[in-house]
DNA sequence: CACCTGTATTGATGAGCGTCAACATAGACA
DNA sequence: TGTCTATGTTGACGCTCATCAATACAGGTG
């Protein structure tokens, strides 16, 4: 594993490294159809303002991607980067 | 998923969120016997204290284990750890 | 237009982290 | 015992982060 490599994706395993983002995450990652508005999601125990940071380090990070539709702004995974971290983690089945 | 168990998978991810962290990681889950010798994987850009700091850091995660045989310390991953972390991330298949 | 709700940004503060130099410890060997 | 190598610990420095209050922005409704 190069240094380049291990940049992006600890990238990706620091944004998950907050037990409030993690909680978002996971939130919008089971909610129905795989999105969620922040407002269904926002019951973490912290501020507005902290629940919008938070979403938006996630979004830097490449884990979640955001829409808005009318008054209310949704949240949704990006598959793909979570199946590459699934292989990090399961070595035995990806190298 | 709970606050509690936020907690605790955070401190997982966290641990891995970090380059150097990763790479030493990914050396020892990627050697021979699933384990390795510090001075195999030492090699990643950093002093030597601050290896011995982040290894440290991965034990307290439990992500890995460390035994010491003779003059050299051996590191090897925990892969019931391991497996936790990767059905957080396909939450379409386990959850 | 004014007003209200939902979400994002700014600025500040306190806590935590990564890194290193210096030092300490553990084991092997003479 | 003394010495050398391998690894861990301590203390300090600078930087980043998580959080909130205050404010700003966007869109809907009247």
């Amino acid at each position: 594993m190069t240094a380049e490599e291990a940049e992006t994706a600890a990238r990706m395993f620091k944004a998950l490294g907050d037990p409030v983002r993690l909680r978002l995450f996971s939130a919008v990652a089971s909610h129905e159809g795989g999105e969620a508005c922040v407002c269904d999601i926002s019951d973490v125990g912290v501020s507005q303002p902290t629940v919008s940071h938070h979403l938006k380090k996630l979004k830097e990070a490449g884990l979640l991607t955001s829409e808005r539709r009318g008054t209310w702004v949704y949240y949704r995974v990006e598959p793909s980067v979570l199946a590459a971290m699934g292989k990090l983690l399961a070595p035995s089945a990806a190298a």
